[in-house]
DNA sequence: GCGCCTCTGGATAGATCGCTCTAGTGAGAG
DNA sequence: CTCTCACTAGAGCGATCTATCCAGAGGCGC
C-alpha cells in the first residue's frame, strides 16, 4: 500500500476539507491529521503557509474539476446533451455523497473574494479557464458560457442548502433551453 | 444621533461582516467592535452564542434581501423586464460597492451546509421562501423560479471572484431567455 | 566511512477563538 | 425612597489558530 507523496496527500486532504468546511473553517492541524502527515512537512512543502497551500489547492482542484466536467461534456453527441449531462452528473454526485462533494471552488471563492487578494486571483484564474474551454465548445458564445457556468454554480449553492437535486435539474433545464 | 437598539446594531454589523468574511471568518470580538456594543450584551441578547446569532442574521438578511428584490421586480411591467431588472440591479450594486455587497446568504450557506445543521436549515428556509415568492410571480412555474435563482446566485459567485459584472449580465440574459 | 540535503516528526510560541463570569448602571414599579 | 430587573461593561478562561524552530531519519555522492 504505497502512499502518495506527502505533498500530494496534503493537497488532496486540504481540497476535501475546503469543500465541506471552507477556507477559514479548515485548520492546519486538521489538514495534517487527515493527510497523515507531520506538521513540519506542511511548512516544508508550503513555506508560504496557509495562503500558499490554499492557492495551490484552488488551482489543482480547478484543473481537476475542469477535466472531470469536460470528460462528461465530450462524451455526448450534441451540445444540448453535453450541457444537460454535466448538470445531471452533478446532481448524481451530490446525491451519492450526501451533498458534500460539490464545486470545490465556490465556497472558498465567496469567502476570500473580499479578504484575500492572492486567493481571489487564484479563483478568478480557475473561473476564467473554465469559461474559456466552455466558450470554445459553444461556438465562441462567451455570454452563454458564463450564463451556464453561473447556473451550475448557483445550483450547487441551492442544492446543498436545500439538500435536494431539484435546483440542479432546474438549472440544467434553464441552461439547455434554446440550445 | 439616536443609535438603534444594541440588539439591532449587533444583527446589522454581523450581517455586514458575514457578507464579506463568511461565518467562520467572522469573530465575535470583531462583531461587537463594529456594532459598538459591549461584549456582555452579545450574550445577553443571544444566549445561544454564535450559532443563534448566525441563524437570526440569516433569517433577517434573507427577509431583507427578498423585500429588496421584490421591490425591484414589481416595479416593472412585464415578466421579462422584471427578471432582467433584478440582475441589472444586482450588477449595479456589485459595482458600486466594489463587489462586496452581494447575496448575504450564499457565502454562509456553502460554509455551513455540511458542518452545522441548525444554520443549514436557516439558509434552506430562506431559499425556500425566495423560491415561493418567485414561483408565484412566474405563473406557478417552480422549475423556472429555481433556475433563475440558481443563475442569480451563481452569478454572484463568478462576478465577485472575477470582479466583473459580465457574469451577472450573462446570467440575466440566460434567465430572461424564452420568457 | 563521511558530509550533504531533503524530508519527517513534533514541541512550542503568541495571538485569537468562542464563551463565561461578575460587577456596575439606570429606568420603572411599588 | 427602595427594590427589581434588563442591560451594559469588560476581564479572563481554556481551547484552538497559524507559524516557527530544531532535532533526527534516510538517501546519495564521494
Amino acid at each position: 500500500m504505497d502512499k502518495p507523496p506527502t505533498r500530494d496527500r496534503i493537497l488532496f486532504a486540504t481540497a476535501e476539507l475546503f469543500r465541506r468546511q471552507g477556507y477559514t473553517g479548515t485548520g492546519l492541524k486538521t489538514v495534517v491529521a487527515q493527510a497523515e502527515a507531520p506538521f513540519g512537512s506542511l511548512y516544508h512543502h508550503f513555506p508560504g503557509g496557509k495562503q500558499q497551500l490554499g492557492a495551490e489547492v484552488i488551482r489543482a482542484s480547478g484543473a481537476y474539476f475542469q477535466a472531470l466536467v469536460l470528460a462528461v461534456y465530450d462524451s455526448q453527441a450534441t451540445t444540448a446533451e453535453s450541457v444537460w449531462s454535466v448538470f445531471a452528473g452533478a446532481a448524481e454526485t451530490l446525491e451519492e455523497t450526501d451533498y458534500v462533494d460539490a464545486c470545490p471552488i465556490a465556497t472558498v471563492a465567496l469567502e476570500v473574494a473580499s479578504t484575500d487578494e492572492v486567493l481571489r486571483q487564484a479563483t478568478a484564474e480557475v473561473f476564467t479557464s473554465w469559461t474559456g474551454v466552455l466558450t470554445e465548445r459553444l461556438g465562441k458564445d462567451r455570454e452563454r458560457a458564463l450564463g451556464i457556468l453561473a447556473a451550475l454554480e448557483g445550483a450547487f449553492v441551492l442544492s446543498r442548502a436545500l439538500r435536494s437535486t431539484e435546483p440542479m435539474y432546474a438549472a440544467g433545464r434553464l441552461a439547455v433551453a434554446g440550445l
